[in-house]
DNA sequence: TAAACCAACTTGTATTTACAAGTTAATTTC
DNA sequence: GAAATTAACTTGTAAATACAAGTTGGTTTA
């Protein structure tokens, strides 16, 4: 194990990539605390430090006697996820298509979370976008970056990459928590050529705060979202 | 602190009191560890112990060197939330009212998730309330739990406690995750009845499945939920 | 009086030790 | 061979110790 990241931490990214790629899957028992100890060589409080981040997040369960066992992986952090009526997980066959491609804009008035001055100031990269779930419009998203540190960002492709991925990989960014408002709202003329639905037609409506690892660094979602084929689904 | 309920435990319900009635507000410092460890004579592992369970609650937050901050009652796993339009967390003057008392019956058919045999032989416990914040129906829920080692369930009263705090208390069954979808639905005869809208007007329909503590013990809720002066709030 | 320094305090990480309680496999007994 | 017992293993709880890193308030210095 080495320095600067703390050893639970490194354990615990270690199990977690392990479950994510399938290496351990739902209903398998984890190597025990003991083993874990012995293989990497840290002690059993240091071991169950890194269990205990895994059970928070809803990764494992933990059975006296018997071990810890995987649930399987987790969503996400603010990933959306449909679900239609098997349960299945995920997204179906998505594709993106992108309404506005990303320009830099003054904060909509009002603004559905409050900003800071700073981020005011420094305006938006404002990005459009139908998903298509099936070929079925489903999701019409306007997504709001404050315009601060992210060079180049309005010369990206989106239609082939999702947003969450082009953050990470280009700029280092990870969406770490939020905050979202959900109602059923009636669709209006625009969302009803957007979505396929009659106007009128309920709709979900998500308005999402999305925060990073950056620290002071969010960005805004407002997303409608047709339900008739598939629900939203998340875990908690 | 007794026995047989462990140390960390009886602390964090301690504490967990004392934020939910208001001792400790939203950006109070709670009692530092070493403070923790004089008071109640326990050492500070066992403190921290404690700590870690409310700040995985989302009930505290920490900040080294600083202390250990209230975040405010937060959202428990599970728990509603609404927002108004000033992104106000957590509930207002909320009242429930129960339509129907506990009562043992068959599963419906179809079930909205699968249950395993044990599950459906066991039949369910039913429970159906609107609840009302500042006077206004907001959430009519129906509760479905499955018949298996609930002593006395049904005769528990439900106005005064919620009942995620009746399973907790009495049963120790802490709702540990859970699934769920929501939809945009119009609101047909009976919710129109119960949430007060327009036949036809868009409310939002969660399915819910909550994983517990007990191993292979889920409980499940259908809610729809009047979001026009109120939206549903959620954090991830 | 403002800035720098230091002490006391705070949480974060890690090790060591010990015992309790639940599970599973091996051994013993009938 | 089946049942009972025991040993080995598993996670759960708790204490004791040590050091690191961040925060805050008091003291000293210029």
């Amino acid at each position: 194990m080495t320095e600067s990241i703390p050893q639970y931490r490194q354990l615990y990214e270690v199990l977690r990539k392990q479950i994510v790629e399938g290496i351990y899957r739902q209903g398998d028992l984890l190597p025990s605390e003991s083993a874990l100890c012995r293989q990497y060589k840290i002690t059993r409080p240091t071991v169950r430090h890194a269990l205990d981040a895994l059970l928070n997040e809803g990764m494992i369960r933990k059975h006296q006697g018997k071990g810890s066992i995987v649930t399987g992986p987790a969503n996400g952090i603010g990933i959306l996820s449909i679900s239609g009526t098997t349960s299945a997980l995920g997204m179906h066959n998505l594709r993106t298509h992108i309404l506005s491609k990303p320009s830099i804009l003054k904060w909509p008035e009002p603004f559905m979370f409050p900003l800071d001055e700073e981020v005011r100031a420094s305006g938006c990269i404002y990005l459009e976008r139908l998903r298509l779930v099936d070929d079925r419009p489903i999701f019409y998203d306007l997504n709001y970056l404050p315009n601060i540190n992210l060079p180049r960002f309005t010369s990206r492709k989106f239609e082939e990459q999702s947003l969450f991925d082009i953050l990470r990989r280009a700029y280092r960014i990870e969406v770490k928590s939020g905050e979202q408002r959900i109602r059923a709202v009636r669709a209006d003329n625009n969302i009803h050529g957007y979505l396929n639905v009659p106007v009128g037609y309920p709709v979900l409506h998500l308005q999402r705060k999305l925060n990073t690892n950056r620290p002071g660094y969010y960005f805004f979602s407002s997303i409608h979202c047709n339900t008739d084929a598939y629900a939203l689904y998340g875990t908690f």
